[in-house]
DNA sequence: ACGAATGATTCCGT
DNA sequence: ACGGAATCATTCGT
């Protein structure tokens, strides 16, 4: 601290000889004292100005009246506008462009198709609960969860919508604050629009980034809410017996290479009443859980062996095909198995 | 309540 | 794009 008022000493040396302003407001700002009182004048005040900042409220307060006061204010002020001016500009030139923020634009669309940071429908989770609620009387199993997922929705986009509002506010809140500081120095150093504008993008800026960071974990609940509720596992049924007894009966009458085609999938999912990707699924599932433990589908498997075995026999007897989708390829009962076992009927 | 069964998803190799 | 493998989440049987 103790080499601070010389280096504003030279410092403002420097300045009388390269500020013709600053020289014209002492000459006509002091009467008839010398070069070297001028100097101490404006050492003192600078160093008040820099210390500013260590005093206490009241004590600063004191201090800026003082200074406001003082004589040589005019003076400094013009020096201050003259610095800024040149500063400003070197500013100006490093002012970084705002780039169009692409994951701010990504948060934007997904809350937007979402339907949390759009326009209200339905007025609110009560609301749409009551309408759920009117609406699920029929089709309590599906609806019944599309409800609850909508008022778990809803509930995020409430409080998406109430955190928005709070930042929103607290940062016009901090702006006319900011304002107000920055008029009221203004009285004392010098700030021009831009500079304020400036600030306030600065500020808005800030306040933006944390908006983001509640857009980010809102699109992040939606995604969990979304995993939770439209994951099909959540809402899994077990297929009822005639379907997994055509399927079964598919799958070991085909046991040498169990992959239905195409349409196989397709006539298989329209026997059962599924979709054919339920169709590949059951496959999938069946065949590596066959693989795994033969031994324990071999009960299954005989069964079903026996019971192709009896159908076949039926169908050459009575010259006519069973209503099973078996096709001719190792229909016999005597497949070639694809996975080893010690495969025997009854 | 618990474990087995089961349908669906995910990851990975081809 | 498909199948194998592992895994998840639910349902079922006890």
């Amino acid at each position: 601290m103790d080499d601070q008022p010389r280096l504003m000493h030279s410092h403002t040396g420097v300045g009388m000889a390269g500020h013709p302003g600053l020289s014209q407001h002492m000459q006509e700002g002091t009467g008839g004292t010398d070069g070297d009182g001028r100097k101490q004048d404006i050492g003192d005040i600078l160093q008040q100005i820099m210390t500013i900042t260590d005093q206490s409220l009241d004590e600063a307060q004191a201090r800026k009246h003082a200074l406001n006061c003082h004589r040589m204010k005019p003076a400094l002020f013009n020096v201050l506008c003259e610095i800024k001016e040149k500063t400003v500009l070197s500013i100006r030139g490093a002012q970084e462009e705002e780039p169009p923020d692409a994951q701010l634009m990504r948060l934007d669309n997904m809350l937007l198709a979402e339907g949390v940071s759009g326009p209200e429908k339905g007025g609110g989770s009560a609301a749409a609960a009551a309408a759920a609620a009117a609406s699920g009387g029929a089709g309590a199993d599906n609806s019944a969860e599309h409800s609850d997922y909508r008022a778990k929705l809803s509930q995020i986009r409430q409080i998406y919508h109430t955190e928005l509002e709070k930042y929103e506010q607290a940062c016009n809140e901090f702006t006319t604050h900011v304002m107000n500081l920055l008029r009221e120095q203004s009285r004392t150093r010098p700030i021009s629009p831009k500079e304020i504008e400036r600030m306030v993008s600065i500020i808005h800026r800030k306040f933006s980034s944390i908006q983001m960071q509640l857009k980010q974990s809102t699109c992040e609940a939606v995604m969990i809410l979304r995993s939770r509720f439209l994951d099909a596992r959540r809402k899994r049924r077990n297929f009822n017996k005639q379907a997994t007894e055509i399927l079964n009966e598919y799958f070991y009458s085909h046991l040498s290479n169990p992959y239905p085609s195409e349409e196989a999938k397709e006539e298989l999912a329209k026997k059962c009443a599924i979709t054919v990707s339920q169709v590949s699924n059951w496959f999938g599932n069946k065949r590596i859980r066959y693989k795994k433990n033969i031994g324990k589908f071999q009960e299954e498997a005989n069964m079903y062996a026996a019971r192709t075995a009896v159908n076949a026999a039926n169908a050459s007897s009575h010259g006519s095909q069973a209503n099973s989708p078996s096709t001719p390829n190792s229909a016999g009962g005597y497949p070639s198995p694809c996975y080893q076992s010690d495969r025997r009927i009854q």
